[in-house]
RNA sequence: CGCGGGGUAGAGCAGUCUGGCAGCUCGCCUGGCUCAUAACCAGGAGGUCAUUGGUUCGAAUCCAAUCCCCGCAACCA
């Protein structure tokens, strides 16, 4: 048995969720769901990155205090994951005890191999934001916000000495050590070498709102400095217990944004390899949505709230919706007037009404008894699982997709050839075999379903009498002609009823 | 000349590496069917493949230039 260590980005709190986390955390639900269903030992993370100005700033804004506002997000991104069946193991929390006295411990480490050192870090300060701005975010020389020009201002500040361990990050990135997924995003991080990459500061002066250093108490942690740990330091990083850092770390997969993969393509190899931790196998950089052509944005107003979607299409179709918009490494645009049209015909006319039909049919025809065992569409069903596996252990999530929508609509064209409605008054034989063929291959949809749409692949397979199926191994479910004759079957109520 | 990705039917995408009838899904139109959730199946309409120039018997694909969108570009994560 393999172990198999996913995680999604660490997403930070400063608002309510919505569908650029809910996305990749759907992904990796999919991914981690299948490797159960495989029989891997599987632990798979997410969690909130709560620290820093900008999550002290929002609190104040809500007048509230950081840790309450924090609480109060947190748990909102717990509810989200829940309602939406995720089937994450743990949830951490930067501001947790747990995580802070792990980040300290990880810092005196790259401290003591001699990775950190004392410097100045110069700036724009705005003494409205009490924080540093970029000067891209200056208009006319003056921050936004405030209307005044940031003055310029030196700090001492602690640094990575990044410059150290760039070339064995390259190489190991070069080599497949560290597999940047898809393809062209390996290029892009190889690109980025060939740019000038400085050291980075790991602490801030003037800033409360953060993990203090181990050997500076005035100096607090960079916010995503202290985040990008957290993939170790939820496996018990540091504490009396690494049972599960020694189980289940590296990482074979991290999965993130493509706008953060710098983070952990470059910084996070650089600082595993100062602590002297092995390196992650995978890093794997999705796309991001725009909708209607636009980025997402608060500011913009077209936002989509994740928990609208459940409300108007349920759990699993939003999953659903949501995976199928566009491939999984691919940057695309989304147009929620789609959603209505892609759930009806992607699910109440596709799964659903072929699991109604199938299963109305074993019911008018042989009264719910499964008939005579036929193999016609075997090597089809089976091709199709090839299909589908490959696609999920590359990570290609849209590839699983396919390949359901492929057994349904295989399903679909069967019936259409084969006229159930005719053989019933002419060839009982024949109709037995096809009945049972469907009902085999409904069978497989279930499966194959499982890891994207959990709770409609239990019903589906439920009504085909097969309960217990996720304690079994995958390897066996997949063999054509688990459904024994003579077993029960029911009709399914109605999987998506249509939305008009 | 900062780095990288992208621009293909009304919408969302594949095809570009390795040049050879421009494909998929949705939507739209027509026909068929009645087991099923007004579902299903078959057929059809719809594209100067961002623009311009070049290479070639032949270019969405290769080369050059231009325009537009997105991420990064030392501290927003």
């Amino acid at each position: 048995m393999s172990k198999f260590y996913i995680t999604t980005p660490i997403y930070y709190t400063n608002g309510d969720p919505h569908i650029g986390s809910a996305y990749p955390t759907i992904a990796c639900d999919v991914l981690a769901r299948y490797h159960r269903l495989k029989g891997d030992d599987v632990w798979f993370l997410t969690g909130a990155d709560e620290h820093g100005a900008k999550m002290a700033e929002t609190a104040e804004k809500a007048g509230k205090s950081p840790q309450e506002f924090c609480d109060e997000t947190a748990a909102k991104y717990m509810e989200c994951w829940d309602e939406l069946n995720i089937s994450n193991n743990d949830f951490i929390r930067t501001t947790s005890q747990r995580h802070k006295v792990a980040v300290r411990k990880l810092l005196q480490q790259l401290k003591d191999a001699g990775a950190i050192y004392e410097g100045q870090y110069e700036g724009f300060y705005c003494q409205g934001c009490e924080s540093f701005v970029t000067e891209k975010d200056l208009v006319d020389g003056k921050c936004p916000d405030h209307g005044v020009e940031p003055k310029l201002i030196s700090e001492k500040n602690y640094f990575f000495n990044l410059k150290k361990y760039l070339p064995e990050v390259k190489k190991m990135i070069d080599a497949d050590e560290i597999k940047i997924l898809p393809i062209n995003k390996k290029k892009e991080v190889l690109g980025l070498f060939k740019q000038e990459i400085n050291d980075f500061s790991v602490s801030r002066q003037n800033l409360k709102w953060g993990i203090p250093l181990p050997w500076d108490e005035s100096q607090v942690t960079y916010v995503w400095v202290e985040a990008l740990m957290n993939y170790v330091t939820a496996l018990g990083y540091g504490t009396d217990d690494e049972k599960k850092l020694e189980q289940f770390w590296p990482a074979d997969v991290h999965v993130v944004g493509k706008e953060i993969i710098k983070f952990h393509c470059i910084f996070w190899p650089a600082m595993l390899l100062a602590a002297g931790l092995p390196m992650p196998k995978a890093i794997y950089a999705h796309g991001l949505f725009t909708i209607d052509g636009v980025k997402m944005g608060k500011s913009r107003g077209n936002v989509i709230d994740p928990f609208n979607l459940i409300k108007e299409f349920g759990t699993d179709a939003t999953r659903y919706i949501l995976l199928s918009q566009f491939p999984f490494g691919q940057d695309g645009d989304i147009k929620a007037s789609q959603f209505v049209i892609q759930y009806n015909s992607d699910l109440a006319n596709g799964v659903g009404n072929f699991s109604s039909r199938v299963t109305a049919m074993a019911e008018k025809y042989f009264t719910g008894v499964v008939p005579a065992r036929d193999t016609e569409l075997k090597n089809e069903v089976e091709a199709i699982w090839v299909e589908y596996e490959k696609a999920l252990e590359g990570f290609q999530v849209d590839g699983a997709i396919e390949a359901i929508k492929k057994l349904q609509s295989l399903g679909d064209g069967y019936v259409e050839k084969n006229k159930p409605w005719e053989l019933a008054k002419t060839d009982e034989a024949r109709l037995k075999e096809v009945i049972y063929n469907l009902l085999e291959l409904l069978r497989h949809l279930g499966v194959a379903l499982w890891p994207v749409m959990p709770e409609t692949a239990e019903k589906i397979l439920a009504a085909l009498g097969q309960n217990n199926f996720t304690s079994q191994n995958f390897s066996l479910l997949k063999v054509w002609g688990l459904l024994e004759p003579e077993s029960k079957v029911s009709k399914n109520e109605a999987l998506f009823p249509r939305i008009q």
